[in-house]
DNA sequence: AAACTATATGAGCATACACTCATATACTAT
DNA sequence: ATAGTATATGAGTGTATGCTCATATAGTTT
């Protein structure tokens, strides 16, 4: 059986990578295909597509047929408040660690 | 360069994994050190002693010596806003599954 | 100093992940 | 039907991750 903390990290699993995060950011305001995602992050088609697979498999991302495209949108807002405290966080570390060279 | 996807994803990276999720959950109260996490969690010491490794070089929880002890505790309890939207998105997800069954 | 306790780390292994290339599938347009 | 476009997927490769066992390091107690 599937604990608390592991649906939890089947979220953040699937969030954590550069180009995924990448994907959602573009994806912020509009709903996009892979055709167009493909040339904006400049990933391969097949990558990309697999990319994709991941984030609507965990339920980030809702997809549907337009004829030969298939889009993508943002299945949950909420998504972005994880980007905004990792964010956040990191923006922190990075300081704290400019201190330190300081220091 | 590392650019602000690849910032986020070292946050993520290190949050993304069920035993380091239960870690945060048992220092979200309390300071502990790795000779209290490991009964508690039930982990070999030395997988455990990787887990907080990871966890503080991402600088999500800090450490101290205290004689033979190392003590943790969160850095930042921003952290546990992640931890919670990503619960919301699971059960969401969860829910969805369930009623497909239904259906 | 010797024995004990807590933590860290090297080595090795199995598995998972990201990526690419080639190919398959699905739909569209002529 | 044929050619063309968008997406998905099989196969292969290299790298990263998580784990364990054994050992090293650091501090404590007697």
């Amino acid at each position: 059986m599937k604990t608390s903390a592991d649906l939890k990290a089947e979220i953040l699993v699937a969030l954590a990578h550069p180009n995924r995060i990448r994907i959602l950011e573009l994806l912020r305001k509009d709903v996009m295909c892979n055709c167009e995602l493909a040339p904006a992050l400049e990933l391969e088609q097949s990558n990309l597509s697999r990319h994709l697979k991941i984030l609507v498999q965990a339920g980030i991302l809702n997809s549907w047929k337009d004829g030969l495209r298939v889009n993508f949108k943002v299945a949950d807002d909420r998504i972005f408040k994880i980007l905004n405290v990792a964010a956040a966080i990191a923006r922190r570390e990075t300081e704290k660690k400019a201190e330190a060279l300081e220091a």
